[in-house]
RNA sequence: GGUCGGAUGGCCGAGAGGCGAGGCUCAGGACUGCAAAUCCUGCUACACGGGUUCAAAUCCCGUUCCGACCUCCA
């Protein structure tokens, strides 16, 4: 596989490039994780998958990938939370990981490489902020806080394309200590009650971009190549891991990614929209897979109008992808081999362009199924080779044992009782004796299972 | 006020100067004992007004509407 041809947009200079990692053969990715202070919704996940399929193709075209996702496990959310639920911050934190780690494996994201908590790389970031203070771009006016003093960066704001003077100066902007209202904190000196960690300037606790960039050059050092999140966290999280980073003489991020949102009639999700689209709720509803699909399915970069009837009908194309690879795998009496084609990795190398990629792969089942009906093996076979491949980039391959069923032994009862009753009614069949063969259809449907009779005999399915 | 994005057929969703991506729904047909599945055919769209061009959904000017960020955000 040619890795020369990937072709990637980045925030920083709004255009489409080729992509060229820092070091041949090899791509850090940083993204930015869950503050895990509330159960994930699509959109969070959204993000999950979107550079998850960026990371399967990374690997696919043969670069040795090392993906970090890290988990603010400390932030005013879940301070708040704790006193809310009555539980331990720390518990809260747990218990929402836990939340954001199931709904990452139920829809096939792949485990980073590396997932830091903020709450254990403290001491890698008071290294970074005495070097921030010792460079003279920090400063710690004595209160406990810890700023950086965004006046003096020459090059602030460029991702965002702003100007300093043009932003809304906030309401509550306190100048006791700060030399600038738009200065922000590195550092925040504890609250009594609250959690603190010891440092040269007092007790306290990260904010919340000073983690990131610690984090960063921990696990990718002080270049690396893809750093990746939503949209909205351009300005000011992703500006200020860059003041915070350069400041200290770091490259830092080569590229910047943005995936889009999951809009809800035209607007951004938010939480007054309730528990409905929580990733476990909707997971009651569709499969794993079918979610995935649904959200891996509009380009990255664009926003994602949720619906529940676009969910249904992407779950319905979806299947006549996974019945045709059923079908060919059993005509062929063998596991589908998964191989890349030319239309797919043309695709995937322009700006992961997965809704171009979904046209040839429904191309490529129409192919088959015609292939099917002809018996023609060879191009059943290389149908279902292409058909495989593409899915296990977008990581929705059916055949994937995450998204197997559960229970081999009680398959294997099924199995023989359907045989059983299929043999009945081919046999009524055979005599014409079409009231019978039909009652067993009707009995088998009524179950939830569904009959095609193909030239090779009947075949079933549980809905 | 500053910055950024969007408006495409019944619905979802690509494309970014030149044969109307693809999916879903619906209608008709083929196949089938009837179905199911599958295949074939049909449903000819780009917010509005100008302009550039042989040619504009795509470029330019203007307008309307929608949304995001501006120190909590995927």
């Amino acid at each position: 596989m040619i890795a020369s041809d990937l072709n990637l947009y980045n925030t920083a200079d709004r255009a489409v490039s080729k992509f060229v990692p820092l070091s041949a053969g090899k791509v850090g990715i940083y993204l930015c994780g869950a503050t895990v202070q509330a159960p994930p919704h699509i959109g969070h996940i959204r993000s999950g998958v979107n550079f998850d399929i960026l990371r399967r193709w990374l690997t696919a075209i043969g670069y040795d990938v090392t993906f970090v996702r890290n988990v603010t496990d400390i932030d005013d959310k879940i301070l708040h939370k704790a006193v809310h639920e009555e539980i331990p911050w720390w518990a809260v934190a747990m218990k929402y990981e836990r939340a954001f780690s199931d709904a990452y494996a139920a829809l096939n994201v792949l485990p980073p490489t590396y997932e830091p908590r903020a709450t254990g790389h403290i001491t890698q970031m008071i290294q970074l902020m005495e070097a921030l203070i010792a460079n003279g771009s920090a400063y710690a006016p004595g209160n406990g806080d810890v700023y950086l003093e965004v006046r003096k960066l020459k090059s602030y704001l460029t991702l965002s394309n702003q100007k300093l003077d043009d932003l809304q100066s906030a309401d509550d902007a306190d100048l006791t200590y700060k030399k600038d209202p738009r200065d922000f904190a590195l550092w925040k000196a504890a609250k009594p009650g609250d959690p603190s960690w010891p440092t040269p300037w007092g007790d306290g606790r990260p904010g919340w971009h000073l983690e990131c960039s610690a984090m960063a050059h921990a696990y990718l050092g002080e270049a690396f190549d893809i750093h990746g999140g939503g949209l909205d966290l351009i300005f000011p999280h992703h500006e200020n891991e860059i003041a915070q980073s350069e400041s200290a003489g770091w490259k830092f991020a080569n590229i910047w990614m943005h995936n889009a949102w999951v809009t809800t009639s035209g607007e951004k999700m938010s939480k007054s929209l309730g528990n409905s689209l929580q990733v476990m709720e909707i997971l009651k509803k569709v499969r794993g897979i079918e979610l995935r699909w649904y959200l891996g399915s509009a380009h990255y970069r664009s926003m994602l109008e949720f619906s529940f009837e676009a969910l249904e009908e992407s779950s319905v194309n979806f299947r006549r992808i996974e019945g045709f690879l059923q079908r060919a795998k059993e005509l062929l009496k063998r596991e589908i081999e998964p191989s890349i084609s030319a239309q797919f990795a043309a695709a995937m190398n322009s700006d992961l362009a997965v809704p171009q990629a979904l046209a040839d792969i429904s191309e490529l089942v129409r192919i088959g199924n015609s292939a099917i009906t002809e018996n023609n093996l060879d191009a059943i076979a290389k149908s279902a080779s292409e058909v495989r491949g593409a899915l296990s980039i977008l990581g929705c391959d059916p055949f994937d044992p995450v998204f197997a069923g559960s229970n081999n032994a009680k398959t294997e009862i099924l199995d023989g009782l359907i045989a059983l009753a299929l043999e009945q009614r081919t046999a009524a069949r055979a005599r014409k004796d079409f009231a019978a063969s039909d009652a067993i259809r009707d009995s088998l449907t009524a179950l939830g299972i569904t009959i095609e009779d193909t030239p090779t005999g009947s075949r079933w399915t549980v809905n």
